[in-house]
RNA sequence: GCCCUCGUAGCUCAAUGGAUAGAGCAGGAGCCUUCUAAGCUCCCUAUAAAGGUUCGAUUCCUUUCGAGGGUACCA
């Protein structure tokens, strides 16, 4: 409907894209188009005569006729439209018959979503959690909207923190450990490492050396890095089943061992890449950026060397698609640095994007650190939510599905993830993760759960006419499920999840004020009751999908 | 110092440059012999500060203050 105005206001104002807003405030109307005040300037006159002007046509025009029930002018210049009934039977019987229909507006586009990348040998903490249940969401706006998507979890699988487990494990590993719980006893390791370095800081450079070599083929610790990246990520597969998220691409850092010298190859021939200090470095002064470090002092590589090589690969292999970095916002100055070396190169770096994220914070607000052995881990969190979950369902003397329990447990922790705009750091809270009221994945749950079992009751009506559907409430509900299509695009454009979480709660608010105000089942009139069902059969689908988006699977009964 | 985020109600967060800044939690008052009370209805409280651009600024620009992160051999 909004698309639809914006069209008509276009073709009688010439405005390109005019604005036309959901008003907060009924009086305002169904819809509001500050357009005369935006013209007023331009044409040196007063908004109020244009706006007269435009609401006069709005409502002679013949493309409108049975659409717009009036337009009022408002001071100083807004023109409030409220369209008729029909039109709003118009719009949910076109929902009914082909589904809700997001726009394909990225059709044909094809995308590379880098998200998770964790670390081996490493727990997978909060933090990763909120990145793999983000970069998962943004896939699927994405597809949704029309884009090819290509998952890709680009595995911290090299570097330093490799040669530190290394050491960790020959000096202190316990074999029986690593066969039983292999994760746990690697990231023991990890944890001890630096507790033992505080005290000995030649560790450190033990690690690097050991590091060095793995990196130049030594067998020994060649096989010790299989077996410990191999272990990881089994033990990270069953979290991501149970959050939905699936790769395409499990290409790690250590993947790109090969491409490194050709990337300081190209780096020295365009005369980039300086001697500073024993290394080799990038000075990028003209972009006002730090110094970036292309290669150590005892020749290994560096996060940002392998991340030039990931970039140059994925530029070449995959050359018609946008590049997309899930990755947090402490790194920006990594992807700085790489977007100017690579622009430097003469790479077209403007299709890579670092989609950036808040940090998740501790209790005090200070960040998760591994290295201080204390995180709460993925795992820990979906667990404590489920039997939460569990917990709630037995005190309401109720029993479902071991599933459903997981579903929405998983699904809580989910949206409080995915509700916030992505670039704000949020601290830890249990209370935040595990909420179950108000605004929260459980809510929409219930609100799903109650309209499947409505539906249910109501049996299969197979003929019916909308017509009967006048109470304001349900034009609202109507003119609610219209705005899906595009919220969930605006999402994908701006790869934020927020959108379609404040979409999906206002829906679930409106169907649950609605269900407690007029009857359905009860309804006396037949026609009546037949036509409510539909619109609720159409709001139950639409949250459905709303709630898939962001990997919330519904369940039928909560 | 410089760079990246951010600063809105007691707390946690919303608000494609639009009208009287919305929610949830917490607090207070109601609603289950009636379609799922994980629900519904009502009440209470806010844009860090100062400038600027604009018909209109929480939003854009500048400065100040405050928080978190980053700032060459971690990722």
């Amino acid at each position: 409907m909004q698309e639809l105005l914006a069209r008509a206001i276009s073709r009688l104002t010439g405005v390109e894209n005019p604005t036309v807003t959901v008003p907060d405030l009924a009086e305002h109307g169904h819809f509001a188009t500050p357009v005369a005040l935006q013209l007023a300037k331009e044409r040196k006159a007063n908004p109020m005569g244009i706006a007269a002007e435009l609401s006069v046509s709005l409502v002679g025009d013949p493309e409108l006729e049975g659409i717009v029930l009036n337009a009022e002018v408002a001071a100083p210049g807004f023109v409030n439209i409220r369209l008729t009934p029909q039109a709003h039977h118009r719009v949910l019987q076109e929902i009914i018959d082909r589904g809700q229909q997001v726009f394909q507006s990225r059709l044909g586009e094809k995308a590379i979503v880098e998200y998770s990348s964790v670390n081996v040998a490493k727990p997978i903490h909060v933090g990763h959690l909120r990145n793999t249940v983000l970069g998962a969401s943004i896939a699927r706006l994405l597809e949704a909207t029309g884009t090819e998507v290509t998952r890709w979890n680009y595995l911290g699988d090299w570097g330093t923190q490799f040669g530190k487990v290394v050491v960790a494990y020959q000096r202190w590993g316990n074999e029986e450990q690593l066969k039983a719980d292999p994760l746990t006893e690697l990231v023991s390791l990890y944890v001890r490492f630096h507790e033992e370095a505080k005290a000995d800081a030649s560790l450190e450079d033990e690690a690097r050396a050991m590091f060095l070599r793995l990196e130049q083929g030594d067998d020994e610790v060649r096989a010790l890095w299989q077996r410990f990246r191999d272990a990881s990520v089994d033990a990270a597969m069953p979290l991501y089943e149970q959050l939905g998220a699936r790769f395409d691409t499990w290409d790690g850092e250590a993947s790109l061992e090969g491409d490194l010298q050709g990337i300081i190859d190209e780096l020295s021939a365009k005369g980039l890449l300086e001697e500073s200090e024993g290394a080799r470095v990038v000075k990028l002064e003209e972009e006002k950026l730090p110094v970036a470090l292309i290669q150590k002092t005892d020749g290994a590589s560096l996060y940002l060397t392998r991340d030039l090589a990931l970039l140059k690969r994925r530029l070449t292999r995959y050359p018609d698609h946008r590049i997309l970095y899930v990755v947090a916002n402490e790194q920006a100055l990594n992807f700085q640095q790489l977007f100017a070396i690579a622009k430097r190169l003469g790479w077209p770096v403007e299709r890579a994007v670092h989609v950036k994220y808040g940090l998740v914070l501790s209790g005090d607000g200070k960040k998760l650190s591994t290295r201080e052995g204390r995180v709460v881990t993925a795992q820990e969190v979906l667990d404590e939510a489920a039997s939460r979950v569990a917990d709630i369902v037995k005190e309401r003397g109720d029993d479902i599905p071991a599933e459903s329990v997981t579903a929405i447990a998983t699904g809580a922790v989910s949206y409080a993830l995915l509700k916030d705009q992505r670039t704000s750091d949020i601290p830890f809270s249990w209370e935040r993760l595990l909420d179950f009221g108000g605004d929260s994945g459980p809510y929409l749950q219930y609100t799903y759960a109650r309209l499947a079992s409505l539906i249910e009751k109501s049996g299969n009506v197979s003929a019916f006419t909308l017509d009967p559907l006048d109470d304001p409430r349900e034009l609202e509900l109507i003119r609610t499920l219209d705005q899906y299509a595009p919220t969930v695009s605006r999402a994908a454009a701006d790869l934020q999840t927020s959108h379609v979480a404040l979409y999906l709660y206002q829906l679930a608010s409106k169907v649950n004020g609605y269900y407690q105000a007029v009857p359905i089942l009860k309804d006396e009139h037949a026609a009546r009751q037949a036509a409510r069902v539909a619109l609720l059969k159409s709001a139950q689908q639409t949250l459905a999908s709303g709630m898939q988006l962001l990997g919330i699977s519904p369940v039928e009964r909560v």
